[in-house]
DNA sequence: TCCTGACTTGACACGATGTAAAGTTGACAT
DNA sequence: ATGTCAACTTTACATCGTGTCAAGTCAGGA
């Protein structure tokens, strides 16, 4: 909330950021990330309780800098359900790359944190409600395919968005960020809309 | 390869399985499982080197006594490519549930250890490949879609077939292995099936 | 000057993995 | 009966990362 403390504070979520974008996940400990900021490793835990918490905070951090909220909320604006399904899709596909390496973090403790599980289920479900006013603004335009309802619609769109699809997709196939995107826009026309 | 061994191994075997099936992934200590299979933690030591590698045997014995390979090769028997198509979704489809417990620990470990990634991307390569047989089957009837070439089609269903996908859509958002089953199979068909 | 808050330093407890070494036990051959 | 061998047990310990604790430094403000 408040912006003038001398922001040890932010030094260390830049250095979380920074080294969870560089390295894999689960090499990053408490040390480095201190030793990234230039800080003792009590002063972390001065300022966060214990590495779940950084990690989140960190995620939390990264959504305020990079504005997802906004950049989601412009998908509202489209017109016709077909349009706000693109902008949708467009928004969140292209955001996660930027999340990636921290949100890998977070999803690798999911099993072993409740805390984990819980912040990124909280994220997820805003993902969720865009999936779910995207299926709704469909449905009022007619275009919903007849043989499914609004929540199954919702499920599919948002298990297709999933950012482990991305991953399989883009890291492991080696698929271009623009071949994702439009690989999704397709799909989830295919999925979901209906003809005429 | 032999059986004759008085299966303290198999014991062990069997205890992982049952404590990854139970539980919830990472907490299961390799004392857990020592005492569970009735024996000392050392015993574990002196029969698979570290704890990544016994989860990699019990992931190779589970598929032995389910016989994974013989599931997805029936699939191989069907005529037409679209029949192929939906006997090989049926039949990974319903192998999920029953191996997702040991999955999952599987692959809460990947990003930890380079040997559990190893182990569990060999096994993905043998989905695979019975995604890449099935789309080459629809290719020959003339059914894959024009826009899509092999490559990229494997790349789609494999990806709409991971386990991740089938954890969303059957224990996140309480859909039945059923519902889960037809709606790849119908996703499926939209994704990579062409009109005729 | 003294106080306070932010940070450092160093030590330590804990839990889990993995290693090492010596002891027990039972089957089996001679 | 004796000796041997393999499988297993018991106990102890090294290591690593997390998280806690307590004492010390240091700059800036009342």
């Amino acid at each position: 909330m408040s912006s003038n403390k001398p922001d040890t504070r932010t030094k260390i979520l830049e250095s979380t950021w920074k080294l969870l974008e560089t390295t894999t996940g689960d090499d990053v400990r408490m040390s480095d990330i201190a030793k990234e900021a230039g800080v003792s490793r009590q002063a972390v835990y001065l300022h966060f309780p214990n590495r779940v918490d950084l990690l989140i905070a960190t995620t939390r951090y990264l959504d305020e800098v990079k504005d997802v909220d906004g950049r989601l909320a412009a998908s509202r604006s489209a017109t016709t359900g077909l349009a706000r399904l693109d902008a949708f899709i467009e928004a969140w596909g292209n955001y996660i790359p930027e999340i990636f390496g921290v949100a890998a973090a977070l999803l690798a403790m999911q099993d072993k944190d409740p805390a984990a599980k819980e912040a990124w289920s909280n994220r997820m479900q805003a993902v969720r409600e865009g999936c779910e006013e995207a299926v709704k603004a469909l449905d009022r335009d007619g275009r919903l395919r007849p043989e499914l309802d609004a929540d199954k619609a919702t499920d599919l769109l948002w298990t297709l968005l999933m950012v482990h699809n991305w991953r399989q997709l883009t890291v492991a196939c080696g698929w271009t960020q623009e071949a994702y995107v439009d690989a999704m826009k397709a799909l989830a026309r295919r999925m979901l809309v209906c003809e005429t």
